[in-house]
DNA sequence: TGTACATCAGTGAACGCGCGTTCACTGATGTAC
DNA sequence: TGTACATCAGTGAACGCGCGTTCACTGATGTAC
């Protein structure tokens, strides 16, 4: 477990600094102070290092958010939910970002996990909503509201170090309501 | 130029087919009926294959939305002119879109290119409003419309052969404005 | 019409590199009796 | 206290595979004079 952790945090480091596609597992193994076949002793693909932990969090979030009170509107609730479990550990997640700048094929894994968050959301919402399965509508608002919170994380790290989290989340999606709230329109199109 | 379009054309077959990380090279040369060494004649790397003449597409667009008169709405101006160039070539469309469902690499890349369009189309939106340059307001807008746009065009692929793809694009749009319209509230956090 | 030269698409063979696997091993720690 | 056995983290060496590069070549086509 200690060796699992060493690893980790080598890859992250070196990612960061070095970029994913020119770190060879090998490097890893030696900054971690152990031999390069270890490291596949504990993650299967170079890949699968970053990402460990990370699928609890997401889903206590959606738990929180269906305990907001009905007389929310689903975007408060959301804002609400996402304000009360603000991100920790900037530094780590300035490292990640970097990481997963440097390299198209982690913004692909990253990518599919979001896809995966889109979908608990939907459900979430599509429960709160009083459906059975989510519909379109419930996932197009989850993309988007997904969406809108990754913008205001990255905002927030691009950020000076003082600012407070909170603050960019809830000012991302004033912003996302004021794009769209006065834009009311038919969009019927003539044939 | 021959030698290309018949090495695209394998490639874009064997990927939709036997996935994308299971092709190799030299299958694909293979199949276009010239040497392995050849594919690297013409193709940098194994992946530029499939994302060869995307880009100027999505110029055009936006010379398109900037030319859509001033009383127009944001988004009809921009529905119009989604719907005024509707995609063509289903079939290579599902093929792409196999092959790309395919590798969590290709999905990284054409994340990639779609962050370069929501920019692209971001400074649209700023000319159109007056703007030097796009703010956040400006890339919000475009990001969703963006993804609206790409759900659309999912929607679209995984429906009948015989759908209009122009009706898809407009009913998600639609379904967009539903979404966010009626929900008008302040968010601001009680501090 | 013939000769010399340039250009260019495609080829063959060999190689470097890094990911990931396979097999057989060491050496430390615990556990049964 | 001593002996035998099991378990388990980590190692070493060798290998397969596919991407992408390098070098030197062929053979067809065009072009100058």
């Amino acid at each position: 477990m200690r060796t699992k952790r060493a690893l980790q945090q080598a890859a992250l480091d070196l990612f960061a600094k070095d970029g994913y596609d020119t770190t060879t597992t090998d490097e890893i193994a030696e900054r971690a102070g152990v031999s390069a076949r270890t490291f596949f002793r504990y993650f299967p693909t170079k890949d699968s290092v970053l990402f460990v932990g990370e699928y609890g969090w997401f889903q206590s979030l959606t738990e929180d958010f269906l305990a907001q009170p009905d007389s929310m509107s689903e975007l408060e609730a959301l804002v609400e939910t996402l304000v009360a479990k603000p991100p920790t550990g900037r530094r780590s997640l300035l490292l990640y970002a970097k990481a997963v700048a440097s390299s198209p094929t982690l913004r692909g894994v990253v990518q599919d996990h979001q896809a995966e968050d889109v979908e608990t959301l939907a459900e979430a919402i599509a429960t709160r909503r009083g459906l059975r399965k989510a519909d379109e509508g419930c996932r197009l608002l989850a993309a988007i509201a997904l969406n809108t919170y990754r913008r205001a994380l990255n905002r927030w790290l691009a950020g000076p170090a003082g600012a407070d989290a909170r603050d960019v989340i809830t000012e991302e999606f004033e912003l996302l309501q004021d794009e769209f709230a006065p834009t009311r329109t038919k969009l019927r199109r003539s044939r």
